[in-house]
DNA sequence: ACTTCATCGTGATTGCAGCC
DNA sequence: GGCTGCAATCACGATGAAGT
């Protein structure tokens, strides 16, 4: 049995289908469902671009925000001339750059490391397939541990663009004008970051390459034994 | 309707020059 | 010497026209 929607609730519903060129003008209104629609449908990507920059979930949480208050605080400044998840992202990102640099003058660069390297659980990769088992599960968790270490271990610039291009899954233009750089650069730039991502990788799965298909202990003497219970049998 | 081929656009790779 | 950006080139997939 389905409910039937009170006026409020239907406006929220209707308002979520609607694209954001149709949001904006009801976002300058005040109009809550449309700021809130717009927000549900921009958080993750700004929150990535704002975690590749700052390199800590906290700080990027408050860019997001300030972003977000700066954006609909000034949505009279929103033109139209490029499309809103871009302004709205360039406003995120300006805001997580002005961060680090406020940042670097107040506290030191090892100091950020740490808060980042040891400041936990991250950079919220898409989780789209569902977990199907424990042992599933804690191999997905592990890879996205793996792959976030990586990450965080590019250097600044190199980290953006392959925030943008390889986990937002931006063209090479639209990174390039996000970041104020010429697409050869973000090419460059992404190779780049990928290089290093790949060596990262294999630097953290070193040791575990050559635990792979284990054979030893009881399973290796077993074998050991068959082979030489074969022979016996064989030879007269 | 289907297959083949040419064209175009986008992304990947690499070499080289300039800078620190 | 290493890092970075630029430019040239290569590779590949998408698309549309032509032929069967």
């Amino acid at each position: 049995m389905t409910a039937i929607p009170v006026p409020a609730e239907r406006h929220r519903q209707e308002v979520s289908t609607l694209s954001d060129a149709e949001l904006v003008p009801l976002a300058r209104m005040g109009d809550e469902p449309a700021i809130r629609a717009i927000i549900q449908r921009h958080n993750r990507r700004l929150f990535r671009t704002a975690r590749a920059i700052i390199r800590n979930d906290a700080e990027a949480e408050d860019v997001v925000q300030a972003a977000y208050i700066k954006a609909f605080s000034n949505l009279a400044a929103f033109r139209g001339d490029a499309q809103f998840s871009t302004w709205l992202t360039r406003i995120a990102l300006n805001e997580a750059l002005a961060r680090v640099r406020r940042q670097k003058n107040t506290t030191g660069l090892e100091e950020i490391d740490m808060q980042t390297r040891w400041g936990g659980d991250v950079l919220q990769f898409p989780s789209s397939l569902s977990a199907t088992d424990p042992e599933t599960e804690l191999a997905r968790s592990q890879a996205r541990h793996l792959l976030e270490n990586a990450v965080d271990e590019l250097p600044d610039d190199f980290r953006a663009i392959f925030v943008l291009r390889d986990v937002e899954g931006m063209g090479t233009d639209e990174a390039a004008s996000y970041l104020g750089i010429r697409p050869e650069t973000a090419k460059t730039r992404l190779h780049r970051a990928r290089k290093l991502m790949r060596q990262s990788i294999e630097n953290q799965l070193s040791g575990a390459f050559s635990a792979l298909f284990p054979f030893d202990g009881a399973r290796c003497a077993f074998m050991a034994d068959r082979v030489i219970a074969a022979l016996r049998h064989k030879t007269p």
